[in-house]
DNA sequence: TCCTTCCGTGACAATTCCGTCACTCTCCAC
DNA sequence: GTGGAGAGTGACGGAATTGTCACGGAAGGA
């Protein structure tokens, strides 16, 4: 499922962690000293790294300000191990931002579940690489929308127009909701650039511009189905 | 999980299939009518369809086909039952172009293993919505490139360009391979143009343009990580 | 019916984007 | 060291793209 780095200069820690965490299915990576956590964790990419506060030679909470301090580990999350429930190793562990942290001796069973609550924390979002409504299909991965199997040629700006759109069919997309997900724009006014983009799809949609409905002083839509009268293609 | 549309004139069958359905998580349609299967399936658009056979005035194999007719509801897959295992019927699923088909009476645990094997055969391809390989982070959704947190402005060439590249990072990507996934060309011997726009790209990632390597004679590739000398950003 | 408001449309000019070309540079085999 | 093949680079012109504007037209309330 993820990969985790486990860092920990007790062998017994790193054992008993890694079987658990592989029993949930997770790939373990480990090292033991702190001055490797770093580079460890640019070649690996862990979704999570387990961080024990006392090692040797460099200690935990510098280990992570150097994560911190690096733009290809800055997002991963950190959960600290402390050799005691004292209150110094609390406070430093907190100071340096962990996501979480668990005071040794610690249940495995705890630990498994404070990790899964990291993990779905952070958890990735995936998306449909393919996205069909009715004979329309939006082609992520290739950037591209076809109908009925039909490359429709759309620039950038019209596909990141129908891309919202069809993102919540029959759903009305205010003026200012489009402007904002497709330009960036904070709060353009008065504009006909938008009623342009919308012209220039539906032209280019053809008899199935028809979808890409008005809703007057509200937005626009995506309708999945449109009025059988007109439904000439079938 | 998935939306199923069930089509039978017999309650107890809709009810029965429909129970064990949802006991497995997915949402369940019924229809008890021929004629108004095209109408549910365009507006709910399952993505599979239970059809019997026998039905009132329109039978399931002209259902079929009226549904493979319309491109709203072609792609989606469909189980035909049939009231016996005559050979006719049989016949008919299978030229009709049903994906499966089941006998009457069936055991609803078979029934709910075929719908698991055809959903699968069909299942959908996701993708992850934002794309981390150190600093950098692709976000597919607002189709846009950052490093650090800070956009680079790319074309949608260049974007194109590194999102193959990035889709598999420490690969190499020979100029054919490319050419083909960004420009939808067979087979480009000769041309600078794949040089070009890789120029360009580098031009605009900056210093980070160092991960992107060519290796002569063979192509690209989205280094992961690049010689610790010159990373003079940390 | 009239009037106001909002949307649709065609045209246009500025800008961006892209493929190509000529030339230079680098790497590698001999 | 030399030569050749392949990659890098800068420039350029054509094409595509985009935002804006003015005007026409539809919708809906008064």
């Amino acid at each position: 499922m993820s990969r985790i780095l486990v860092v920990d200069d007790e062998k017994d820690i790193v054992e008993l962690v890694s079987l658990h965490l592989q029993r949930e299915g997770h790939e373990v990576v480990s090292v033991g000293n702190g001055l490797a956590v770093l580079p460890m964790a640019v070649k690996t990419a862990p979704d999570l790294i387990v961080l024990d506060i006392m090692l040797p030679g460099i200690d935990g909470v510098q280990v992570h300000r150097r994560l911190r301090a690096d733009t290809r580990t800055r997002h991963i999350p950190v959960i600290m191990l402390t050799a005691r429930a004292q209150t110094n190793d609390r406070i430093a562990g907190l100071e340096s931002g962990a996501d979480d942290y668990l005071t040794k001796p610690f249940s495995p069973r705890e630990l498994m579940l404070r990790i899964g609550a990291v993990l779905r924390r952070s958890q990735k979002v995936v998306m449909l690489a393919e996205q069909r409504i009715g004979e329309f299909l939006l082609d992520r991965k290739n950037m591209s929308l076809s109908i009925s199997g039909k490359l429709v040629e759309l620039t950038i700006t019209e596909l990141k127009l129908i891309t919202t759109l069809m993102a919540n069919p029959d759903v009305i997309h205010s003026r200012s909701e489009l402007l904002s997900a497709v330009w960036g724009y904070a709060d353009d006014t008065h504009s006909r650039t938008l009623d342009t983009h919308i012209k220039r799809l539906r032209d280019k949609l053809g008899d199935h511009g028809r979808h890409i409905g008005t809703l007057r002083r509200q937005g626009y839509l995506f309708q999945s189905t449109v009025q059988e009268l007109a439904d000439a293609d079938a």
